[in-house]
DNA sequence: GTCTATACACTGATAGAC
DNA sequence: GTCTATCAGTGTATAGAC
């Protein structure tokens, strides 16, 4: 999982690993698994093709690196909006506006684009699926929660929880997939639109 | 764009090719463009590998003929659903509820799965760019005067009408990703829930 | 740590037998 | 129409010089 087995996930072990990162995010995110190659990573960070396995032994542990990284930062986000002590609206009110504006916009997009390619494609990296899943479950119980309560004090719409979230969730997937396409949608979505899901 | 030039759209030529493009399909949205071989899609075929070459000319062909076969047939939902002649809001709920009960289940979930590939891998693709943009822009159409129509009768809810249906169109998407990786899903989900969308 | 050169397997596409 | 055999190019990963 990380790189050489001793870097840890906070910092980075050196400035040619960051580029090395840098390199891979741009072009997994584009290309996909199996359409990106250690040559065009290579290129896109500058340094020599051989040194990338240095740093990674194999492309598979790269790509890894970057779910992991990207799944890291996407608990973060849900983690520290949903503070879970005041008012649960405020909470969902929080979480969308972060995710619309910060996480969808800019490089922040590229781990959503990791994301979806490892979903999209990453049915046959096992290790993968695993930490995919964990992550996915803890977001969504850390959900439900505060959309229960939502629902308890009619803020929230009537309807089964998890399908609630599972629309929510798609919603800002398939708004990262129509960014990697069309950099200029982003300004007229605002967080008010992907609360319409759970709105009364 | 067509095999060999000569295929029409509606029927195949021969049950060769049906079983081909079946194959093709799975593998293509299993794997995305890449990470598809057409070894891999002879083998799903049943048939020879090189076989393929006698009714498409190249891998790219295969998966161009397949995402455009995928958009016919999107299409066709919508224009099928969005009648434009009575309750506008009765045009949404027919297309919600075609999308989520027909297009995300069984095999027809693979024709989004296709365009899911296409949108997250067809960067390079500049041909099948033009085609989904071509597409796209016809069901946006089609789509905002029976949203506008809808918020003029005050059943949608109040908002930039091309920021509502591209946060329809992403929930979608995100919901046929979701799909992807656990079939269990789609039981839950109703087209209420993509309808909470434009709901006023 | 960083680079170039290379081994070796796989892939897309073609040729040609039946 | 269908198949097997093969070629040229590309991809991952490694070796070894500096």
């Amino acid at each position: 999982m990380s790189p050489r087995g001793k870097v840890l996930n906070d910092t980075m072990r050196s400035e040619t690993l960051q580029k090395i990162t840098g390199g891979a995010l741009s072009i997994f995110a584009e290309y996909g698994f199996y359409g990106a190659t250690m040559k065009k990573i290579a290129e896109a960070t500058g340094l020599s093709y051989g040194l990338i396995y240095h740093y990674f032994k194999s492309k598979e542990e790269v790509f890894i690196y970057l779910v992991n990284l990207a799944l890291m930062k996407t608990r973060e986000i849900f983690e520290k909006s949903l503070t879970q002590d005041g008012d649960p609206w405020e909470d969902l009110n929080t979480l969308s506006k972060t995710l619309i504006e910060e996480s969808l916009t800019g490089d922040s997009v590229l781990f959503f684009h990791i994301m979806l390619q490892a979903l999209a494609q990453g049915k046959h990296l096992p290790e993968l699926k695993e930490h995919i899943d964990k992550n996915s479950q803890l977001i969504f119980e850390k959900m439900i929660h505060v959309v229960v309560k939502g629902q308890a004090v009619g803020k929230v719409v009537e309807g089964n929880p998890i399908a609630l979230i599972t629309s929510y969730l798609s919603m800002i997937q398939g708004l990262a997939l129509y960014m990697f396409q069309d950099g200029s949608i982003p300004s007229i979505i605002t967080h008010e639109y992907l609360l319409n899901v759970l709105r009364k």
